[in-house]
RNA sequence: AGGGGCGUCGUCAAGCGGUAAGACACAGGCUUUUGAUGCCUGCAUGCGUAGGUUCGAAUCCUGCCGCCCCUGCCA
């Protein structure tokens, strides 16, 4: 099935879906919800899961909560609550009133974890850490059963409230789950259900002292929000039996169904929260919305849409294969995006300044120029032009291969929206280095076409010297040099793979005067170079910092590389 | 004494017994006042591999091979 606007394609999840449906499953609803732990940043991964939750509840006309998986409070922050509902709701995603936390059901969740103390099914362990791996076995052997597996019910109940009262000391004593210690799973033998543990947590403060695990609070969670469908990503495959087996064991109001699917990976990046978090606590980016990180932050910053972002993990597709997604992919899904909605202006990174010798010397010209060349309701704008001006240094060549096109000595070429100008001289400094280009221009070609219908190769940006406004442009590129990061070799940290020309700062940049007036956050394109957007936290009143998000396809760089430079 | 998953184009990914979708990438061509965009064309006699069942197999069965995950009081 597929829907030719949104790209939309039917998914394996889809069908398992559409069989529950069938077979009447939980009255026929379909409920999901996107659980982040709010212990850092959300990504583009994050993102495929979010379109895939809500998607699903769309799809279904079902519903989709966010559920805030707090039940860890050495690790989590509420800074992490906000940032996350912020990038959320800037994908453009809405979960109405249905913000929940982990944490509002710690005494529905210990009341349950009661229950099955009182039905025999959890014991408090007395075993240190230490002495519960050495019982939990090994992959290839079976566990041992812990001494105080045989406890009885009345004893774990007097402890376990005695536990919850703050009696012992942290990491003293757990309730465990009795399950089956020989059991070919790990997460069946006898797991952890309960620990204690003395910090502050971000919406309970200091009431608790003993926190639920994840296995035991997550599928409780779900069914006590009547969830249907509890999506999570493969290496929760394993975790599925006891998913299953608290639902199972508990008198809970919804059955709900664990479905996993591959997470997200993208080449020359990494996508782990572990590893991002290094990054930016080891001062190796700016912060958890650098633009050369994935996460969503980063990449709102860089000048990604949220329809870019949206649409990409579309296409992407959902399945259980351990995959790579060519970031050529995102990039093209930004380009596809901006082409549309981005208006164009003129700006010249490298300037080389030219002077046109028989144009007027104190004339201004206002010169129109469309805003879109694909989309004439976006309009037109009026752009300077004078004797002096600047071009590109890449498109001036002193000795030119045959296939390149632009301004080299005895080329005429076209001054888009401009004229036609040929090069008639160059002048250097003491190091042989081009440091201006003389023109003359044709008066006739005004507005960039010849009546005689001579015609050029080449098209060049170009802004007015006495007009232009100076500004900083940041060039990113993918922040490391290999498409695996994260794939250990010989033992050497990822860090060392990053890109030493991920961020080239160009602070001498020129552009025509209309730019001075984009607001931060607001994608145009520079002609022929690419995206850009002001950036949201550096451009101040006196100063502008574009970032580029992505540069246009390049044939000619392509073609010049193959050549071996350009 | 191990358990759980996964192998379809360079990269993702449809396919669910009737003869290999689509996207990105790549390669050509046309259009073009962005070497952009747009448009057109090409790109798996083949689905990890070896057998088997069948009129017919990527789809079913069996055996191999390869890759990923699991021994946190993390999620």
């Amino acid at each position: 099935m597929e829907d030719e606007n949104s790209g939309f394609v039917e998914n394996f999840i889809h069908t398992q879906i559409r069989e529950d449906l069938k077979a009447g499953r939980n009255e026929g609803r379909v409920h999901t919800r996107f659980p982040p732990e709010p212990n850092g940043y959300l990504h583009i991964g994050h993102a495929k899961s979010i379109c895939l939750n809500f998607g699903l509840a769309k799809f279904f006309d079902g519903l989709c909560n966010l559920r805030f998986d707090d039940t860890n409070p050495s690790k989590e922050e509420a800074e992490y609550v906000d940032s996350i509902k912020e990038d959320l709701r800037w994908l453009g995603f809405d979960w109405g009133e249905r913000e929940f936390f982990a944490s509002d059901y710690f005494e529905q969740l210990y009341a349950y974890a009661v229950q099955l103390v009182k039905d025999g099914k959890a014991y408090v362990c007395d075993l240190t850490p230490e002495e519960t791996r050495k019982y939990r076995g090994t992959l290839q052997e079976p566990g041992r059963n812990s001494p105080y597996r045989e406890r009885s019910a009345a004893e774990n109940l007097d402890l376990f409230e005695r536990m919850r009262a703050g009696e012992f000391a942290d990491g003293s004593r757990v309730l465990r789950a009795k399950i089956d210690m020989a059991s070919g799973n790990m997460n069946m033998r006898d797991p952890i259900i309960y620990r204690i543990l003395r910090a502050h947590h971000h919406r309970t403060g200091d009431i608790w002292c003993i926190y639920p695990m994840y296995d035991f609070a997550h599928g409780l969670s779900d069914a006590i929000e009547g969830i249907t469908h509890s999506i999570c990503t493969l290496e929760f495959q394993d975790h599925r039996p006891l998913y299953d087996w608290f639902i199972e064991q508990l008198p809970v109001p919804c059955r709900p169904r664990q479905i996993e699917f591959a997470r997200l990976n993208i080449s020359y990046t990494v996508m782990s929260k572990r590893k991002l978090l290094q990054l930016v606590n080891d001062g190796l980016v700016d912060g958890w919305d650098d633009p050369r990180l994935p996460t969503i932050s980063g990449l709102r910053r860089r000048g990604y849409t949220a329809d870019s972002i949206r649409n990409f993990c579309e296409r992407i597709g959902v399945a259980k294969r351990n995959s790579m997604v060519d970031v050529a992919l995102l990039e093209h899904a930004v380009r596809e995006d901006l082409n549309l909605k981005a208006p164009r202006y003129m700006a010249v990174l490298k300037p080389l300044k030219v002077i046109i010798e028989n144009y007027p010397e104190d004339q201004i010209e206002e010169l129109d120029a469309v805003n879109n060349p694909g989309d004439p309701t976006m309009g037109s704008r009026k752009v300077p032009f004078a004797r002096e001006i600047y071009v590109e240094r890449d498109d001036f060549m002193e000795d030119a291969p045959k296939k390149f096109f632009r301004l080299t000595p005895g080329r005429e070429v076209r001054l888009r929206y401009a004229y036609y100008i040929r090069c008639e001289r160059v002048e250097k400094d003491a190091n042989g280095e081009v440091t201006a280009i003389y023109c003359t221009y044709d008066p006739e070609t005004r507005g960039g076409s010849a009546p005689d219908g001579r015609k050029v190769k080449a098209t060049l940006h170009w802004v007015a010297a006495q007009t232009a406004v100076s500004a900083e442009v940041r060039l990113y590129d993918r922040l490391f040099s290999v498409a695996d990061p994260a794939a250990e070799k010989d033992g050497q940290s990822f860090t060392s793979l990053l890109n030493p020309d991920s961020l080239n700062r160009l602070t001498d940049c020129k552009l025509e005067p209309a730019l001075a007036q984009v607001s931060a956050g607001v994608s145009v394109q520079f002609e022929r170079l690419g995206y850009f957007v002001l950036d949201n936290r550096e451009s101040l009143m006196d100063k502008l910092v574009f970032n580029r998000t992505v540069t246009l396809r390049d044939t000619w760089a392509k073609v010049a590389g193959k050549r071996g430079g350009k």
